[in-house]
DNA sequence: TCATGAAATTACCAAATGTTAATTAACACC
DNA sequence: GGTGTTAATTAACATTTGGTAATTTCATGA
């Protein structure tokens, strides 16, 4: 649990003894890849933590798939917008490497929030974060070209490395063959 | 204060005593149409909620506007990227109506929230809440063409109606004539 | 009321992206 | 090693969107 625990201590200074009340809630869950930690239409109840490794969320319409998300190690991630009044799932989350997660239900986290005056302060500077990065996303889709979303993209991650460009296409709003594309005019305005 | 406290109602239930010791941290304020609550470049110090009225939030680069988002009644927003380490914020936030607004400095809200524990679940609640509709913006630009996004916004909100054309545009991540376009198709597919 | 300027519309052409389909490359399985 | 499956690339064409510019509409203030 070592990474969950430096996670944590990233944002708040927990007692040890509070530590070890919170830490038990915690399932450790080794997920293999390309396995499923949940499906479309299952009901969402947890929250995941990924010590190591890294998941795909994506949506399937009209058997086309639209990828929503990658998250990797030292991601704090959970579907608020479901979980909360247990709802079901509207896309599938699915190991991209072998994984290591940490996951924990939203009863939990409700009653430890309640218990923990700085747990519930972790919860909020977690879901200020990611309102934050998702934010910046939107702002790359209003103001960039998938050219330079992409390119973006390259200097602030090592996603290209790690998900194939079919996933990685859906992620940035393109469709495969117009990433290929834009990938060959790079290469080209390289050399 | 009335729609404050409604608003913050709906998140947490707050002893008489702790309201009455929170409220006066909010500065009411009433901002005329036209008028800026933060211009880019100046230090970001405050969150805002928005009794009536509304605000639009966007950047200048190269002379050319980018909206990155509107902002109305009952909605409680603040530069989180920013306000933490006391940033400059990268965005004019005007009004768009006659605005009547609370706003309240990061420095309180942080005492606040470490002494009422139910206020740093009101903030927990509210981001997210706001991670929730950002993630919604964002499948959108993902799976959506602009003509969608555009059909989208009719049905959940009355935007339309409140904000020229130019700057609902620019927030839906096309120019202005291509919406002008969208919408003509769309009347002319009416018919 | 008129004059002014900004917003919205329209048109035309260029650039970007989507669609369909064929080809090649990579990779797992036998 | 060969076979089959999927991913990635490429190409040709269609559609969407952008950029520039002209025209019209609309709101505002003199």
């Amino acid at each position: 649990m070592d990474k969950l625990i430096k996670f944590i201590n990233r944002y708040v200074t927990l007692e040890k003894e509070d530590l070890d009340v919170i830490l038990p809630f915690f399932k450790r869950n080794i997920l293999l890849k390309d396995k499923f930690i949940i499906k479309k239409e299952q009901v969402v109840t947890d929250y995941y933590f990924i010590a190591s490794g890294g998941l795909i969320i994506y949506d399937i319409k009209d058997e086309i798939q639209f990828t929503r998300y990658f998250a990797f190690e030292n991601e704090f991630i959970g579907d608020i917008s479901k979980i909360r009044n247990r709802g079901r799932s509207d896309s599938y989350i699915k190991a991209i490497e072998d994984t290591e997660l940490y996951s924990i239900s939203y009863k939990d986290m409700e009653t430890l929030y309640d218990r923990f005056p700085l747990w519930q302060k972790f919860g909020r500077l977690i879901w200020e974060d990611s309102f934050a990065s998702v934010l910046y996303g939107i702002h790359n889709f209003q103001s960039l070209t998938a050219k330079e979303r992409y390119l973006d993209l390259l200097k602030r991650s090592d996603l290209i490395f790690r998900v194939p460009l079919k996933d990685l296409s859906l992620f940035l709003g393109v469709t495969p063959q117009s990433l290929s594309r834009i990938r060959k005019e790079i290469s080209i305005a390289k050399e």
